[in-house]
RNA sequence: UCCGCGAUAGCUCAAUGGUGGAGCAUUCGGCUGUUAACCGAAGGGUUGCAGGUUCGAGUCCUGCUCGCGGAGCCA
């Protein structure tokens, strides 16, 4: 037997097929029947007629649950009514594993039922949608960076020590070597693979033990983490700009019907375009304090200060030039007023939030060491990381891009959890 | 860690301090074009846990547990 995927049903056209799949919903009217097949490419509905049929297969269909699995047999009809604009003019049923009492009804769920169920909720359309959209997602930041000449670097996950010192790691042991940390980024890995390769990302989970308890965090999530030699910070939001329209323009063209099933109002989407503006972190301020916010000069942006630079545009927006004060040792201070870092965020809009965190890289050896000295962290422990600068230092830029938050900016969710198939938060970690 | 809200049938939610209900799901019956189908019937409850106030507590009070939203921190 030929295995036929819904998504194929068009090149079947009054041909009987036979598909295999789980019941998604079925609804009956004495003496005709629907069925609806849902196989992960898309959903067809099966139509039963009493007189057609013999009348054991009729009866069949009352026995089977939803998400049973099944295998249908009959022939493919075109149906401008149906969503995915084909029917089944159905000749047979067989069942392969009966399903009864399916937790996820048709009618809605609370949040703590779904997340208990994850594993079940992932079968619903709106999930598999953003699945597949992720995916795409994932798909496109590859192509992307594989098409102009980076090469993939994977850093390790379990490390020594902490790359920024400030958040809280989690922590296992390891063997007679003490404590290992599960890694917060890859960055200072890709630097060492940007000195070797000289344009360089990674791509992979990353783990932060802080006790964020918003629709914006995850203990895990993934990062791609671009890296080049010889680029500075303009070059480095360059790349960012080219690098967001390419993964936004990416999805509409290819994602159209899931970003339709999740009800993306897309018009937005459309607008992720180059050039992005470019705001100084004291153009930031000003816009601020113009909206009332009595903001102090030196202070990172707040979630909700992020959203109101943001609404002032119609794209992403980079802020750059952050004050030293409140971004990572590694950062390069702007040579013509140290007292800002060479740092850009890249807001998304419609109140995402930060997307992207980069910056140019101290290069320097003496002012890297002194960072070091000034955020109190182990220089023994960074002595490989200083090598960088001891053998043939050059200026060098990247960035992270967080894939739950971008995805879920472009599916148009409202919390992060349903980005990843399986959310890792503070207070859960199952299934 | 802090602030706020919540926990009632398998699920989503009602119930003035006075006999705990509805929709969906399930089971049974009806319907030849339904599309979160519809119509009729049935079964389904230690109201999160422990104490207290009261003639009487799902409802008021205290503590605990769990969850949700937000802050800080960050992608």
């Amino acid at each position: 037997m030929q295995k036929i995927r819904i998504s194929e049903l068009g090149n079947f056209v009054g041909q009987e097929v036979t598909l295999q799949g789980w019941l998604f919903n079925k609804r009956s009217s004495g003496k005709i029947k629907f069925i609806i097949l849902r196989d992960g490419s898309g959903y067809l509905q099966c139509v039963y007629f009493k007189g057609n049929l013999v009348p054991e297969v009729f009866d069949l269909a009352d026995k089977i649950g939803q998400e049973s699995s099944i295998e249908v047999t009959g022939k493919v009809k075109e149906e401008p009514r149906a969503p995915g604009g084909y029917e089944l003019d159905a000749t047979n049923l067989k069942i392969i594993s009966e399903a009864h009492d399916y937790p996820i009804t048709p009618k809605e769920h609370g949040i703590e039922f779904l997340l208990d169920n994850r594993h079940l909720w992932l079968r619903s359309s709106k999930q598999v949608a953003i699945l597949k959209i992720r995916h795409r997602i994932v798909k496109a930041i590859r192509d992307f960076f594989d098409d102009r000449g980076f090469t993939l670097m994977d850093p390790p996950i379990l490390t020594p020590n902490a790359v920024e010192g400030t958040s809280t790691l989690f922590e296992t042991p390891y063997f007679d070597l003490g404590n290992a940390y599960l890694t917060q980024s890859g960055q200072l890995y890709a630097e060492a693979g940007a000195m070797a390769l000289g344009k360089v990302y990674t791509f992979g989970p990353t783990f932060r033990a802080e006790k964020s308890k918003t629709r914006r965090h995850l203990t895990e999530f993934w990062m791609v983490e671009p890296e080049v030699a010889f680029n500075d910070l303009n070059d480095n939001m360059d790349l960012a700009e080219e690098f967001l329209e390419y993964i936004v323009q990416t999805v509409l063209k290819e994602n159209a019907n899931e970003l339709k099933v999740l009800e993306r109002d897309t018009t937005k989407l459309q607008n992720v375009k180059r050039p992005f503006p470019r705001v100084h972190y004291d153009e930031a301020v000003e816009i601020l304090r113009k909206n009332g916010i009595d903001f102090k000069w030196g202070n990172d942006l707040g979630g909700s200060d992020e959203t109101i630079v943001s609404e002032q545009y119609d794209r992403p927006v980079m802020v750059h030039h952050y004050p030293a004060e409140v971004k990572a040792f590694y950062m390069k201070r702007d040579p013509e007023d140290p007292k800002y870092a060479l740092a850009v965020d890249v807001l998304a809009p419609e109140g995402y939030g930060e997307i992207i965190g980069g910056s140019q890289r101290e290069d320097n050896l003496d002012f890297l060491l002194e960072r070091i000295k000034e955020h109190n962290l182990p220089q023994s422990a960074f002595e490989w990381y200083l090598d960088l600068r001891r053998f043939g230092s050059v200026p060098h830029s990247g960035f992270g891009l967080g894939l739950e938050r971008t995805v879920s900016w472009i599916c148009g969710l409202d919390h992060l959890r349903e980005a990843i198939p399986f959310p890792r938060m503070i207070y859960r970690n199952t299934p």
